[in-house]
RNA sequence: CGGGGAGUAGCUCAGUCUGGUAGAGUGUCUGCUUUGGGAGCAGAAAGUCGCAGGUUCGAAUCCUGUCUCCCCGACCA
């Protein structure tokens, strides 16, 4: 993409509604623009973003065996009704009206829409276990939304539901899910604690929240610091859930060796057996023929909130320090100034067709305004072509986390590693 | 929903107390000079002062109503 193409429009101050870093940056790199309170437009560079992260989360989720599909927003509230949620939603839950005067909402989450489906597409303990998931915008009526994505009306998530014959299965299901987002997010750069929580409306006997650690994170949690030094994807299950976490009310002051910290909450994964199977009169058939009521959990993954999360994780006071994967663009090739134009463009072509999301700064403008765009934006790599083109025929490359530059001659620029960037 | 604050140019904000021609910085546009870290000079465009009503000769400013946004709390990916 050339910046003259782009709608794009970095700003140099604050707009004063954005109090955390994360929504200051994405409003001054251009990423999202508020529509009303809650509710986001995203601009071509969030929803680039948004989109590396979905497909970090949709591969990861296909990994292990989940059905990628997509439930409608629109629901209508018999299924809640026969659930006994459409009452205890509240007014968290947007309803709507059509022009017939059936009462309509637009959907929070997804349980009773996937275990009505369910039923009518599985009818024997032969079609157990199945996994299915969808990447879906939410509605949730909050009371107060905060923080610009972080805490929207309006959010991009990925929920997955299983279904299996019993519950020692379902366990095992909850088990493969758990390691699957510890998986996930160590590919989008960061470490969660997997907190014990009260299982609440969704209800259920087994439930863990995802804490990225931040300053600004809503909630307070209380962890075993191993939980955070070592590799949680080298242990298992039992070896990770024996550790101590515990988040708000739930924490044992009295306890020593423990941290506390703030976290956002990135992920929540539920198992909740046939909390919503009975009720919406969900059976299989075992093998003796008879009547059996699947066990069930859902999974879900704040997607539009991780592009915030991710950029509290990964800044400075220049801006955004994306991981390479993340990134909206990769390479941001820049010419310091006009006389390099053609150069930088011929690169760009070149550049173009071994990576994908380059970008080229083809702006008539001073060099150290590209620059800080290409900083506060994030891109992992700077390509400078400008003065040591000129003397020495080297490019400049810079890395946007550590600052390190690098002069490289045309050969030896064809040959770098771009993709080994971590913040 | 309770408590607090704010709506004036794209953005940040002054002006409101004490009514009298709508302001600054930044950004945008044009031209020239520039071009290695948000360049310089000159010029220009840009706001029914959130909306509605009222008081007044006259309202951004005073009064009433209303809408929206933000912050603190209880709920949540």
């Amino acid at each position: 993409m050339r910046f003259s193409n782009l709608l794009f429009n970095s700003l140099k101050e604050s707009p004063k509604e954005a109090k955390i870093v994360s929504h200051q940056l994405m409003l001054r790199s251009s990423m999202i623009q508020q529509h009303t309170s809650g509710i986001y437009t995203w601009l071509p560079l969030g929803f680039k973003v948004l989109k590396n992260i979905e497909e970090i989360v949709r591969s990861n989720q296909d990994q292990i065996g989940c059905n990628e599909m997509l439930m409608s927003t629109i629901q209508s509230s018999d299924l809640w009704t026969k659930s006994g949620r459409y009452a205890d939603y509240g007014k968290e839950m947007l309803r709507i009206k059509d022009r017939h005067d059936n009462e309509l909402l637009y959907g929070p989450t997804n349980e009773e829409v996937i275990t009505d489906l369910f039923s009518n597409y599985v009818n024997s303990y032969k079609g157990l276990p199945k996994y299915v998931y969808h990447i879906q915008w939410k509605f949730r009526d909050e009371i107060r939304p905060r923080f610009g994505v972080m805490r929207g009306r309006e959010f991009l998530m990925k929920d997955a539901y299983s279904f299996d014959l019993d519950h020692d299965k379902a366990v095992k299901t909850y088990q493969t899910f758990f390691m699957c987002y510890l998986k996930t997010f160590k590919e989008l750069g960061l470490q969660p604690i997997p907190v014990k929580a009260a299982t609440g409306a969704i209800g259920g006997d087994l439930s863990h929240e995802f804490q990225i650690l931040a300053k600004t994170g809503e909630s307070e949690l209380a962890y075993d610091p191993e939980l955070v030094s070592q590799d949680l994807l080298e242990k298992s299950f039992d070896e990770i859930t024996s550790m101590y976490s515990a988040s708000d009310e739930m924490i044992d002051k009295s306890k020593s060796n423990v941290v506390i910290g703030r976290g956002i909450e990135v992920g929540h994964i539920f198992n909740f057996g046939t909390k919503y199977s009975e009720p919406l009169e969900c059976y299989v058939l075992n093998n003796e023929g008879k009547k059996v009521t699947p066990y069930m959990g859902s999974y879900g993954i704040g997607v539009s909130r991780l592009t915030a999360a991710i950029i509290e994780a990964f800044h400075d006071d220049k801006g955004i320090k994306w991981p390479f994967n993340i990134s909206p663009f990769k390479i941001n090739i820049i010419s310091s100034n006009d006389k390099f134009i053609d150069i930088a463009g011929e690169l760009y072509d070149t550049l173009s067709k071994k990576y994908i999301n380059i970008s080229f700064d083809d702006r008539d403008l001073s060099l150290g305004r590209k620059i800080k765009d290409s900083e506060l934006i994030g891109i992992p790599w700077s390509l400078i072509i400008g003065k040591n083109f000129d003397e020495k025929n080297e490019f400049e490359v810079i890395n946007r986390s550590s600052g390190e530059k690098f002069f490289v001659n045309k050969q030896e620029l064809e040959n770098f590693q771009f993709e080994q960037y971590t913040p």
